[in-house]
RNA sequence: GUGCCUAUAGUUUAGUGGUAAAACUCCAGUUUGUGGCACUGGCGUCGAGGGUUCAAUUCCCUCUAGGCACCCCA
């Protein structure tokens, strides 16, 4: 292309941009607000309620870490990371998910040193240079959980899934699936690859462009296609829950005991592989079921037993999962899951003429002080627009402050219920209001 | 990253090759210190840029954003 049309192009991309956000980028308005804070606020008070501690990591980590921790292969860090160099050369990422930058914190702060395991969540924003559409953004909020160091017990696995099916069942999800696979460890996964490829092979020539590639590259998502074409061979091909080692089919069934020791019900889903290279024996997902866009994945995770040692650590077992609040947001609004409401303040200050105008913030601060919850709208000089203010706001109490009160040092007490008024000194203000307020 | 669909007030939607309409919301007012109802008025560069045309919100192109499918995932 020439330069000059090059340029033109450029200009004229960046004139379009105006005032708006950049694509799958969303502000949280205040209307949203009020369900992103009821579900971080249950997110948060279940983690700690399970005894795990808050560790938050930089949005941005060494484009390294990602390369060795998510996997140079996952599509996650090939096409869809936000990737920057700095003023020094660094060459810095977004992160587009939280463990490996959770997993760096451990090591670089010696967490093995304190009881194991280490049990630890996150809320955050992670980024990914994704396509969006409803329930997708480029940026969105994980809670994520991990269980790092100890033994490797089947149990952390079972642990983390019970906080979020725990976490689905607070938030009123329905018609929610847990999906349970193993995708075995280093001994038993390269001979069901190889197994699967020997399988694949002999079909090569009738299987989709996507599927040739993965036969070579990626095998196991030769399991996660969904063109028609390669569906018969899918059905057929040998199942990984056969071909596990036996450490592995002990591993599994632990896991699925604790499930059914907790009454969580599952389905074995041989087929379900996850995009991320690290995972090891336990992969789950919870699924909601439903019409096109209320279903799919809501919360996701596994074990990872080798992910430390390929960032260069030391081999540590660790098992975890996220979910996404705007994703758990999205299925509860298709779901008409009641919105949350947020509770009407009680007491709304007015003023009437300038000299009541210039004592009112002190007054207010004076209720403010006492505990009590002031609305106003002082910008508002007619008596008029402010009772219609605190009307529309569902206010219960007005303090009408006008200059006959001002020179009385009362006050009127109005209740917006009922219409009754009263006036009051405002020495008594504070107790009265508190008197009104508890004899609701 | 690919393909398809969409874009008109804050919201939901009309509409037209001659610079726009309704409902709800919002703001102000219906006189002098009292809200809900009613009435009157106000708020739009018809997503952005360019082209065709005497004239473009309307037709064409590009961009941007949103949605859907693929890919993948939360």
């Amino acid at each position: 292309m020439p330069k000059n049309k090059k340029n033109k192009e450029k200009k004229r991309k960046e004139e379009s941009h105006g005032l708006q956000t950049p694509k799958g980028m969303h502000d949280v308005l205040p209307a949203d607000y009020l369900w992103w804070e009821k579900i971080s606020k249950a997110a948060k008070d279940l983690a700690e309620f399970y005894c795990f501690n808050r560790l938050d990591t930089p949005v941005m980590e060494f484009l390294k870490l990602y390369e060795k921790g998510t996997g140079a292969d996952t599509d996650i860090v090939q096409k869809e990371m936000y990737i920057l160099k700095t003023k020094s050369g660094d060459t810095l990422a977004l992160r587009p998910e939280f463990t490996p930058g959770i997993m760096r914190a451990y090591v670089q702060h010696s967490l093995s040193r304190l009881g194991q395991p280490q049990k630890l969540y996150s809320i955050g924003p992670v980024f990914r240079h994704d396509n969006p559409q409803a329930g997708r953004l480029r940026q969105f909020t994980q809670i994520n959980m991990e269980v790092i160091g100890g033994q490797n017990d089947p149990i952390y696995d079972a642990q983390v899934i019970i906080y979020f099916n725990r976490l689905i069942d607070e938030l009123k999800i329905k018609n929610v699936v847990l999906r349970m696979n193993s995708i075995g460890c280093k001994v038993c996964r390269p001979l069901y690859k190889r197994q699967l490829q020997n399988y694949y092979k002999n079909f090569e020539k009738k299987l989709c462009s996507d599927c040739v590639r993965r036969l070579k590259t990626n095998p196991l998502r030769l399991l996660d296609c969904k063109k028609e074409e390669c569906q018969e061979f899918k059905a057929k091909a040998p199942s990984i829950l056969d071909k596990l080692c036996a450490s592995c089919t002990s591993h599994l069934k632990g896991v699925l005991e604790y499930l059914d020791e907790m009454g969580i019900a599952y389905q074995l889903d041989n087929l379900l592989v996850r995009g991320l290279d690290y995972y090891s024996r336990t992969v789950f997902e919870f699924f909601t079921e439903g019409n096109g866009s209320e279903a799919g994945a809501i919360a996701g995770g596994g074990r990872y037993d080798y992910l430390m040692e390929s960032l260069g650590g030391r081999v540590t077992p660790a098992t975890g999962g996220a979910c996404s609040i705007e994703r758990l947001m999205y299925v509860m609004k298709s779901q008409e899951v009641k919105p949350p409401q947020k509770l009407p303040k009680k007491v709304f200050f007015i003023h009437v003429g300038e000299m009541a105008k210039k004592k009112s913030l002190r007054i207010i601060e004076t209720l403010r002080s006492a505990g009590i919850s002031v609305a106003e709208s002082l910008g508002r000089d007619s008596l008029k627009a402010q009772l219609k203010t605190a009307d529309k706001e569902g206010i219960d109490l007005a303090l009408i402050l006008g200059q006959r009160e001002l020179f009385e040092e009362s006050i009127i007490v109005r209740d917006l219920r009922n219409s009754l008024q009263e006036t009051v000194t405002l020495s008594k203000l504070v107790e009265e209001i508190r008197k009104r307020l508890r004899a609701q």
